[in-house]
DNA sequence: TATAAAGGTGAATCCGCAC
DNA sequence: AGTGCGGATTCACCTTTAT
């Protein structure tokens, strides 16, 4: 283990057991291909001063990012709901508690997800001492009509954010969102165009984000020069807005297809 | 304890040893006087087709509803927060687990709460076995700034749509949601006025909701003659709101206050 | 060439039916 | 009773054709 460096100037001392899968020429941008448990359990402490996360679930037959193959088979030969539920909440917990670790004193940490993972992760943050600052409601407008007919069209993901305790001075440049939402408080309803399917231009990650979406969480929670955290990186989206806006990105992806991904959209955004 | 009747036709047949409160003539409606808890235990099994419940929570000082006074005080004299936050949980999955059973095998319940609370409730119903449709949000948009400026404006509340499991044939009325939402699918993000201080005739009620909320919520999820149950009845809306529209209601309430302010307002609507 | 109208495509879940 | 297949369903977006 290298020596431990607490400020948060230190992206280009982050000299752990992991290479970098990518690392830009200015070291602004790195990405590590493997599991994010262990490799956030090799960031020194209070390294990153925000976080972003996507994480996958495993609910509902699992999706590519998924280890759902390696679930709990319990007796009678069935899938125990309860006990899949309670696994993934540890899962939840396992990489929230990591990231609280790395995550400095006055940072604060955003998770999506929809109502498969978010009330785990929810549950989760309040359990470990995060505190919730905003439920914020992605809507979006353009959602696609639910085929069958038997709920509400799902047209929000919901974003927690949450600052790493209740002690916490916490980042919100409060007058720039102001002046966003044009000039009154922006309200933790957020309308935002779901990617459409020809901006994918570089490939398909199931639950890509659009840059919008993260261009106002990195402009809201950061200052320039600041080191940000995707744990989950999947395409790369926050590593786009990052580096748009001059802050500097670590991301953790185990998918080498999406590293690859992340990597080519990242420059051809000239970052 | 009665002979138990599993019929959903049986609101005049709740002989408990609780005596309503309140019943009015046609025993279209009933509120107890009491514990929850108590006097859901007492309910015959499969008694009600659809549930509205907004709960208390204990978090941050509590409220006028709120058995707050009985936290568990942990060594060194101060809250522990993350104690605080697994009796909450506790509590939520009692009274949860408690509705399932009196629920109908195709009945509904809805959870309204905001951040504080909503996520325990979600997760305990995943545990539960419940299965959530969808997470819907009412956004308030005549809601007030915050005042502190350290994070966006709550605007919205989330109420948890849930069937009873997995297997449920739940009650939807798409087609008149659809009609409501102008000939497409209704979105799970509802737009609906807070109430305004006048709209609260007759005393106040902490997070009293607003009628036009429990309209489309027993529109959408019961049919004319079913049984609605409050759990927290409070002011008495979803009472309101079920007679309204030719259901009938049993609500739960442990602060006679609050069942006179009930009352009263259902009298006044001449239901 | 621009705008409008028309038509085709795609997503996930529930249901009934056959076995 | 459980399994497994096929059909039905909605609306935003993109493409093609018409004005």
């Amino acid at each position: 283990m290298p020596e431990t460096d607490n400020t948060p100037e230190n992206l280009t001392r982050f000299d752990i057991d992991v290479e970098p899968h990518f690392q830009d020429a200015r070291d602004r941008a790195r990405i590590y291909l493997g599991d994010s448990l262990d490799i956030l359990g090799q960031f020194p402490e209070r390294s990153v001063h925000m976080i972003f996360a996507d994480p996958p679930y495993f609910l509902s037959g699992g999706g590519p990012t998924c280890q759902s193959g390696r679930r709990v088979r319990v007796d009678k030969g069935a899938w125990d709901k309860p006990a899949t539920i309670e696994v993934n909440h540890t899962f939840t917990t396992r990489w929230l508690e990591k990231c609280r670790r790395v995550l400095d004193d006055n940072g604060t940490i955003w998770v999506s997800g929809t109502t498969h993972v978010i009330h785990s992760v929810g549950f989760a943050m309040q359990q470990l001492g995060y505190r919730i600052l905003n439920d914020i409601i992605w809507f979006k407008s353009n959602a696609p009509p639910n085929l069958g007919c038997r709920c509400f069209t799902h047209s929000t993901e919901t974003i927690l954010w949450a600052a790493k305790s209740r002690a916490s001075k916490h980042t919100f440049n409060y007058e720039l969102m102001k002046e966003t939402a044009g000039g009154k408080q922006m309200r933790n309803l957020w309308e935002i165009r779901a990617p459409a399917k020809s901006e994918k231009t570089f490939g398909k990650h199931p639950t890509q984000k659009p840059v919008a979406l993260l261009d106002r969480i990195v402009l809201a929670g950061s200052h320039a020069g600041d080191v940000i955290l995707d744990p989950f990186s999947g395409s790369g989206t926050t590593g786009i807005a990052a580096l748009r806006h001059g802050r500097r990105y670590v991301g953790i992806e185990r998918e080498s297809e999406y590293v690859e991904l992340a990597v080519k959209r990242m420059q051809a955004e000239h970052v």
